[in-house]
DNA sequence: AGACCATACCTCGATGCCGAGGTATAACAA
DNA sequence: TTGTTATACCTCGGCATCGAGGTATGGTCT
């Protein structure tokens, strides 16, 4: 999720590590804060696998700074990851968002990027819950309890708003194809 | 967040590792599954913490079962996770949902119960985004990239679904002090 | 000149989690 | 009888992450 968040920024333009943590920090950071401990490491893996290359610029406004800079392998990383994202990609909402923060990447596709949020809209169509009885999911109906009613209230809110807005771009985006 | 869930279910009742893995498949499984390669080190850990304790049921139905109970420490260290989660509990939406899931087991202290829910709410009052111009937050309304936008509107209505159930539990919650 | 802060980067140990593997029992079907 | 499936538990290597620590530079205030 990491790693496709930087390579996501990246791709717009070059950046330094510092500036990266303050993107960073404003797509996930409200929710879960990243810390320097995980960023560093997370740049220098990129940077092994060859995705990014980094220059040092002496002395801008503080200590030296490192730019980063996408290599065509990591364009095409972000790329290949943004049309074939993973189940978990798909299913946890951090992750999801991560995707779609960056699909517009995908800009001259609109095919690939109508077949991603289809895979979307069919793990959103499966009936699942919090809670079951037996086999069959419970609805807020079914539950007592104040607290897990709440929880699948909210959770059918977001799952209807969602569903709305899939819906609407995937009709736009077919249009473009 | 695993650890939590483990002792939320086993407050109800003692069960053994498998019927334990199943409600967990539940609660959070559809978006996230939990490995047995995580559950069981779990167990452990929360063995020889001394908040559970394992009994042998030789045979009932297949290989013989370890049923898990809940030691008096357990159910305190349950409690007081409940009364006082970190930060991330809140804000983390996964993991503020499996305090959702078990803040009836405060069922005597609705006035703790109220605390915990206005921790969210101030979490959830802050403006936020996942975009900013500079440090304002950014609207739907600012931002053309229609995934982006989508994202915004998602957690927009998600936001809102979730002030109006809190604001309508903790009035009641507030009639019951 | 000295103190202090924001910027910028980095390391390291501990932890939690994953996934792939393994073992064993009982029920049921071919 | 043999194979398969469901139940039930466990281990281990590897990896991402966290948090607390450290280093260094340049600008600002006094």
């Amino acid at each position: 999720m990491l790693k496709l968040a930087i390579l996501g920024f990246l791709h717009d333009r070059p950046l330094h590590g510092y500036e990266l943590r303050r993107h960073l920090a404003g797509l996930a950071g409200h929710v879960r804060p990243i810390s320097d401990g995980t960023l560093y490491p997370a740049i220098k893996r990129l940077e092994t696998d060859g995705l990014l290359v980094r220059t040092a610029e002496p002395g801008a406004a503080a200590a030296p700074r490192h730019t980063l800079r996408l290599t065509d392998a990591g364009r095409s990383a972000l790329l290949e990851r943004l049309r074939t994202p993973d189940e978990l990609d798909v299913s946890d909402e951090n992750r999801w968002f991560t995707v779609l923060a960056f699909l517009r990447h995908l800009d001259g596709e609109p095919a690939a990027q109508a077949a991603v949020l289809r895979r979307r809209l069919a793990f959103l169509s499966e009936p699942a819950s919090f809670f079951y009885d037996g086999d069959r999911p419970m609805g807020a109906e079914d539950v007592a309890d104040p607290f897990r009613r709440g929880m699948l209230l909210i959770a059918r809110a977001t799952t209807t708003a969602e569903l709305d807005w899939l819906r609407a771009t995937l009709a736009e985006l077919d249009r473009a194809v």
